[in-house]
RNA sequence: GGCGCUAUAGCCAAGUGGUAAGGCAAGGGUCUGCAACACCCUGAUUCCCCAGUUCAAAUCUGGGUGGCGCCU
């Protein structure tokens, strides 16, 4: 029997139940919820981000929803932090955490307990990198990293300027190789004993009809009356990368038929969905909730509580 | 009915006699501080069909079929 703290997790693709999933599990085993996900722990964006209603959310409370302002950076590493103080609160309570969410980079970094190191940024720095990448090209960049620490460099693509300048800017501000402290990051055995129930269909094409519904929803729902009020404010900072509002611009900017730019928002949407199935793929410990169809919520509950039981935690 | 133009991957598209660019979509994958981000990989034994010219045809010729435009 495992002394660990147990700490039920729910993953999936956008639009695959999760939230609904979340709910149904914290009233079954007296639950709290706490999100992971990268859009959902903004304030506004309710709809392009597919925030649980308080209906949904059925009196169970949710946690990390809503809770940054807009223009505030926010990070994997502020994320874990936050999760965890929350976790302890909810665990002191007697209740059992339920994380749900379809950010994996959230999700894996809490549960295998990433150790992120306190460290600033440092922007000067950092744009003279990609200065360097847009006078001389990512292979000059790609360079420093190659000279500065060959194993991080193995493992980033030299196009992936993100990346790249991310692993020199972590060597500058520590004065020591990104490779390893990525190494000692996961050194740390995991606070919690978890399980991850990934939700997912049998069929692509479910999923995906799934999702075009969904878009058509959240426009009815006013989506792009967020979008205009949000892109008009100006702090796109993070709502830039929000799938549902910058695929408005175009019909904001009368280049673009509405009709047009909301088949955008579905395609990126299944593309999204796609990435989120590659990254929890190769997860071996997801047991997976697969299903045909989206509908039969009872079946997906019993197989849940099935897993659940078979886990032997609660 | 006549004349002209056109037909290359799911879509857009280069190629005009020498052995099928590219983009988008789709699928697969990577991922440790903006992750709904960023990045990588994959595709036509074949160019609408048939016949011909040629050592060699997506490229030239003839015919057929489909599309577009103009004329009657």
């Amino acid at each position: 029997m495992d002394s660990k703290p147990f700490v039920l997790a729910v993953v999936g693709p956008t639009a695959s139940g999760k939230t609904w999933l979340g709910v149904e599990l914290a009233k079954e085993y007296g639950g709290e919820v706490v999100s992971a996900d990268s859009m959902q722990i903004y304030k506004g964006m309710d709809i392009a981000s597919a925030k649980p209603t308080a209906e949904e959310m059925q009196g169970i409370p949710h946690h990390l929803i809503s809770v940054i302002d807009r223009d505030t950076p926010f990070s994997a590493a502020d994320y874990v932090k936050m999760a965890r103080e929350v976790i302890a609160d909810i665990l002191v309570r007697g209740k059992l955490p339920i994380i749900v969410g379809g950010t994996g980079l959230y999700v894996d970094s809490l549960l295998n307990n990433v150790q992120f190191s306190e460290m600033k940024s440092d922007p000067a720095y950092r744009e003279s990198l990609y200065a360097l990448a847009r006078e001389k090209g990512n292979d000059a960049l790609y360079a420093e990293l190659v000279a500065a620490d060959p194993a991080a460099a193995e493992s980033i693509h030299k196009n992936n300027t993100v990346r790249v300048v991310r692993a020199l800017e972590v060597i500058h501000l520590t004065g020591r190789l990104f490779s390893e402290l990525k190494a000692e990051s996961i050194a740390e055995e995991s606070p919690y004993d978890s399980l991850i129930l990934g939700l997912n269909a049998a069929d692509r094409a479910v999923l995906y009809e799934r999702i075009n519904a969904r878009v058509d929803a959240m426009v009815r729902a006013g989506l792009v009356e967020e979008a205009r009020a949000v892109c008009a404010e100006g702090n796109m900072r993070t709502a830039a990368n929000a799938i549902g509002y910058k695929e408005l611009i175009p019909f904001f900017d009368s280049e673009m038929s509405l009709g047009d730019c909301i088949d955008k928002i579905k395609q990126e949407t299944r593309r999204y969905a796609k990435r989120q199935l590659t990254w929890f793929r190769r997860n071996e410990r997801i047991r997976w909730i697969i299903t045909d169809d989206f509908s039969k919520k009872y079946e997906i509950l019993e197989n849940s509580k099935k897993a659940i039981a078979n886990y032997g935690r609660v």
